[in-house]
DNA sequence: AATCTCACG
DNA sequence: ACGTACGTGAGATTA
């Protein structure tokens, strides 16, 4: 028989500080809870142990200011985020079926001493789960001791046998508190030898044994005389903290084996309690169910269902819906079926049930007339356009108003937004139409609507146009400069492999690196967490040491344009001869845009060859492809935000902004800018954008650290209201807990108040840069708009086509082309007044290379 | 499924 | 002393 113990604080802290920021709906912290639950799962998962209990500390007793009680009392207290996610797991603990064991008085580590002991004796095998080496003291052939690490969400584990310690120390696990002793233990406050490192205090273990042995006969001793007057004038000390490192194990406890016999015996609070705190991926795995939960009250009665399928239920059905003043619709299979919530009832209708009667409901439903509400309407508007149905008269989107709620959730799933917003898990028409008031009304409150309804709202039906429309591509040439990069692939992989002697995997990571820095042995080969890192910026700091090292450059260049772009993009031309990408509304914390299936937001244009690509995106024959893009909307957007006097009056003299901030900050007149410094100033105009370090910089435009912090230094200077927006911009969000743009979108910054360095310097690099990214992408959202209405009310044949952050595409006939670059300036340059001009670079031309 | 790399603004 | 720039999506490899 097997028990596992986990040494519960040990364990949760690993899985704090291991596992990235996680929330449960409500905002509580999870990570913690979530990384512990999923080191459990793993664990039980390795051990298969038949019995299974968890040990905690006890708060700090309240004596603890006393000087006596030093031991320990440098261990800072347990931050914030953490101390909240503490009740949840032991409740998660006792909601699973999992004995906690606290003791006063005695640390985690003597639970575990004594409850292995206890196991030992009663002939049961004992695993210990722990996060520190404390307990390593306490293998036997009975007893071992699971070591537990996590970096990144990744968990890894040691099991450590007495063989296995043996092999790893140079002696048996029970010198463990010799070796402690001796070099003693920051982190316990054990003092151990002044002077004796972990190097010294192994030697002398493996040579001579035990503590006893050493101190017996110090004097005889074949040691460094240093060593030896250390340890003469740290006995004491040794002593001491060998008691200290001592785990007890005959604490009074009352602990058996077997009253700790655990096989999923879940409790029927656990389905309750994982949903509050989000983790739907135990609950799928574990197989829980609400029906095993005590009933819990509904908040909402369930509205009456109707299904339609003959001439009477319709009838009631058209009534219902001519006197609705608001109506929910949930599209199913396409718009073969169909929800319809009228507040009172749900209705379904289907195109199998209803044969062309059900033309009847959709022509009802999507009265342009009608007032409509809408999950995800964007995409319901593409179907309808396809259907040659009105696509008019929605008034809302729950899934646009959650995301500007918070844009950070990764599900805007009706149920979870129920469940957060009703308090019952909730879907289809009924949920739309139940989340709408408090949605709304949420929106208002924290000053939203305007956003919302300007933009937001309005963009579905921009977007679902563009999305159909999409962008004519080159099939013929396209597929030929694919074609045409196989020949410099093969010539560089040859070349490739006879510099490394043999042939290999070049776009395998783990095998390129183990070729560059272990086989050629190229110099600092930096950064690893699974190996060497061998990504771009390697390996320029690598040019000119190997000849390999610039084909392997340019045969990443090369494979990544024919897999991603040349086969990736032929794969997706539909039928039209046309790329239809698909755009996300919901997806960046930011506000902006995403574009997938294919994603049009990064073809290549830094490069001649990749470049080439967009020679291949051109206007349908006839037509003209009509490019407008903003000239630096961020730094524009800085200027304004931050109110800075000398950021604005360079954007108003006209002068090329980079040169004037390089001349500004290198001192030398306007004229004498070389393009180097223009480079670096450039650097620092958009390290300052995105709350850059030094050190980045540094590494960015190649000077040392220190150099990088003077052009900082001297840049804040000049521009010395970016120095104070920048302070006050993350003190305001550390006292709000939020950032937003100038039109009030919103970004909640909880790693602000984190105890952790890095996530905490997140933060604050994220409040300086959401609210002039966030701004951008409101900008050029209430522009698309605008366009897209002054398209159509000139009746123009024009149509937007494309939008990439800060650039439009219109594709349109070629006549129309001056009149639309008029409208993209106007409407894209007048979209806001701002302390500086907005200003539209408008190109046309039969291929995006040539507009852009 | 996670990781690495690289394409874009 | 930390670890080192904001926001995305896709393809290939590895586990």
């Amino acid at each position: 028989m097997k028990l596992m113990i986990l040494d519960g604080n040990s364990i949760v802290n690993r899985a704090f500080f291991g596992v990235r920021m996680l929330n449960a709906p409500d905002g509580t912290p999870t990570n913690a809870v979530y990384g512990f639950v999923a080191i459990l799962q793993r664990l039980l998962e390795e051990q298969k142990p038949e019995a299974l209990c968890v040990s905690f500390d006890l708060p700090a007793p309240t004596f603890r200011h006393k000087s006596y009680a030093g031991y320990k009392a440098q261990r800072k207290g347990m931050p914030e985020e953490l101390a909240v996610q503490m009740p949840l797991l032991k409740e998660l603990l006792d909601d699973m079926g999992v004995r906690r064991y606290e003791l006063e008085g005695y640390e985690a580590d003597d639970i575990l001493g004594t409850a292995s002991a206890v196991c030992e004796k009663e002939g049961w095998d004992c695993v210990i789960v722990t996060g520190d080496k404390d307990s390593l003291q306490l293998v036997s052939d009975r007893t071992s001791v699971c070591n537990v690490k996590t970096r990144m969400g990744q968990t890894e584990t040691i099991l450590y046998t007495p063989q296995v310690f043996e092999a790893e120390y140079g002696f048996g696990p029970e010198r463990m508190v010799d070796l402690k002793a001796l070099m003693g233990d920051s982190s316990d406050n054990i003092p151990g030898v002044p002077g004796v490192g972990e190097k010294t205090a192994l030697d002398l273990l493996r040579r001579f044994g035990t503590l006893d042995n050493i101190y017996a006969s110090l004097d005889t001793l074949d040691i460094k005389e240093g060593v030896r007057k250390k340890l003469r004038e740290g006995e004491e000390s040794a002593r001491m903290s060998y008691e200290l490192a001592t785990i007890v194990r005959d604490a009074p406890l009352s602990f058996k084996p077997e009253e700790n016999l655990w096989d999923h015996n879940y409790t029927a609070a656990l389905y309750g309690l994982m949903k509050r705190l989000g983790f739907n991926k135990f609950i799928e795995k574990w197989g829980l169910s609400p029906e095993d939960a005590p009933s819990q009250e509904n908040t909402v009665p369930a509205m009456e269902r109707l299904e339609l399928t003959g001439e009477e239920e319709l009838e009631s059905f058209r009534k219902a819906v001519e006197k609705a003043d608001l109506i929910a619709v949930w599209p199913l299979e396409g718009l073969d079926r169909l929800e319809v919530c009228d507040g009172e009832r749900v209705y379904t209708a289907s195109w199998n049930l209803l044969g062309e009667a059900y033309d009847g409901v959709l022509r009802l439903v999507f009265d342009p007339e009608k007032k409509k509400l809408a999950h995800e309407l964007k995409d319901l508007l593409g179907l309808l356009l396809e259907e040659k149905l009105p696509a008019e008269g929605f008034v809302f989107d729950t899934v646009l108003a959650a995301y500007l709620l918070d844009a950070t959730a990764s599900d805007y799933s009706l149920g979870r937004l129920s469940m957060g917003w009703l308090g019952a898990e909730l879907g289809g028409a009924e949920a739309v139409y139940r989340l709408y008031e408090p949605l709304f009304a949420k929106l208002k409150e924290l000053g939203m609507d305007e956003l919302y309804f300007t933009a937001e709202l309005p963009l579905c039906r921009v977007l679902a146009d563009m999305e159909r429309s999409g962008f004519f591509v080159d099939r013929k040439a396209l597929y030929e400069f694919g074609e045409s990069l196989n020949e410099g692939i093969a010539a560089l992989q040859s070349s490739i492999w006879a510099h490394a002697g043999r042939e290999f995997n070049i776009n395998s990571p783990k095998q390129l690196g183990e070729i560059l820095f272990d086989e050629l042995m190229l110099p600092s080969g930096k950064k690893t967490r699974t190996g060497w890192s061998t990504n771009a910026d390697v390996l320029e700091k690598l040019r000119g040491k190997h000849p390999i090292v610039d084909e392997v450059l340019d045969y990443r260049m090369l494979t990544k344009l024919k897999s991603t772009y040349a086969d990736g993009l032929l794969k997706v031309i539909s039928q039209d001869g046309r790329i239809h990408t698909n755009f996300q509304m919901t997806v960046t914390a930011t506000g902006r845009l995403s574009s997938t299936e294919p994603n049009l937001q990064n073809i290549p244009v830094r490069r001649k060859l990749g470049a080439q690509i967009r020679n291949m995106f051109v206007a349908a024959p006839g037509m003209v492809l009509v490019d407008a893009d903003y000239s630096q909307i961020e730094l524009r957007l800085l200027a304004h935000i931050s109110g800075d006097e000398a950021m604005r009056e360079a954007f108003l003299s006209g002068e090329d902004f980079h040169a004037v901030t390089a001349s500004r900050v290198f001192g030398v007149p306007l004229a004498e800018v070389t393009p180097l410094l223009r480079s670096r100033a450039k650097a620092v105009n958009f390290g300052i954008v995105y709350g850059i370090s030094a050190f980045s910089l540094a590494q960015d435009i190649g000077v040392y650290t220190n150099e990088a912090k003077a052009y900082m230094d001297a840049y804040l200077e000049k521009y010395s209201g970016v120095r104070d927006y920048m302070k006050a911009i993350v003190e305001k969000a550390r006292a709000d807990g939020y950032v937003a743009t100038i039109y009030g979108r919103r970004r909640y910054l909880p790693e602000l108040k984190s105890s952790n360095f890095n996530m905490r310097s997140f933060g604050e690099r994220v409040a300086l840069n959401m609210p002039i990214q966030g701004t951008a992408a409101d900008l050029i959202k209430l522009a698309m708009v605008h366009v897209y209405e002054r398209l159509r009310s000139e009746k123009l044949r024009a149509r937007l086509i494309l939008q990439v952050h800060d650039e439009l595409i219109v594709e349109c006939p070629e006549e129309e082309a001056g009149t639309v670059g008029e409208i993209l300036r106007q409407e894209m340059e007048q979209v806001a007044q701002l302390a500086v001009p907005l200003t539209v670079d408008v190109h046309s031309g039969h291929s995006w290379a040539e507009a852009h």
